[in-house]
DNA sequence: GGGCATATTTTGACTGCCCA
DNA sequence: TGGGCAGTCAAAATATGCCC
């Protein structure tokens, strides 16, 4: 609590706050680096031995709860509710042009078919899909293995259909992307199957 | 460059508490 | 009662800058 509260200390600075030794903090310092909650750094400071200031890791943070969820499955129900469906409906379309007119700048350069699903892939995981693509006899899977709206998505099945719609639209008139596995209907992964339309092939 | 001073870490022995 | 765990204490080790 202390590190994730005051940043980086130093083993005796934590044993102050916590009114026991430094020999003390530091063995449960290095018991938290075990399980990889905590990491060290030193650092020089002038006359003596650098410090070792210690700080959280990604793991370490992620222990302390995290409300991002229920903030947005909150604000789509007061949406909802306060301004009605179709107020929402104009945010989800907003939102949805919003996205398409990113993607499309990121991937001008990309000329093919491969080279633009392979860029919506790259894009996806930035923001948390963990996005990959398999190339298959028929065509492509845009497969997406974790989703990081999952919580908004369930309260809101719009945003599922603005994505498709947003996909489509990237990809071009040329191919159909139909979404062959879909987590909240309980598959472990979201897949897209991507195929060139007869009269484009 | 080497010795010294300083600040900090490391280590081992020990104590006390809790629980099966 | 013994084992495990958390913490204290003291001494040794370490890293770095200063000064001759």
């Amino acid at each position: 609590m202390l590190l994730k509260t005051r940043g980086t200390l130093t083993a005796a600075e934590i044993a102050k706050e916590l009114g026991i030794t430094s020999e003390g903090a530091r063995l449960q310092l290095i018991k938290f680096m075990e399980d990889g909650l905590v990491s060290s750094a030193h650092e020089s400071n002038g006359v003596g031995r650098p410090k070792q200031l210690f700080s959280l890791t990604e793991l370490g943070h992620a222990g302390f709860p995290d409300t991002h969820a229920e903030l947005t499955v909150k604000l789509i129900g007061l949406v909802k509710n306060t301004l009605g469906e179709d107020a929402l409906q104009k945010v989800i379309d907003a939102a949805e042009q919003s996205g398409k007119v990113k993607y499309l700048a990121e991937l001008e350069a990309a000329v093919t078919l491969e080279e633009r699903i392979s860029g919506l892939a790259g894009i996806r995981t930035r923001e948390g899909y963990m996005a990959e693509y398999i190339k298959e006899s028929d065509g492509y899977l845009l497969v997406e293995n974790h989703c990081p709206i999952c919580a908004a998505a369930k309260t809101c099945q719009g945003l599922c259909v603005s994505e498709l719609n947003t996909f489509r639209s990237v990809l071009g008139n040329e191919v159909q992307v139909d979404r062959v596995d879909h987590i909240i209907a309980g598959a472990r992964r979201c897949a897209y199957r991507i195929t060139r339309k007869e009269n484009f092939s």
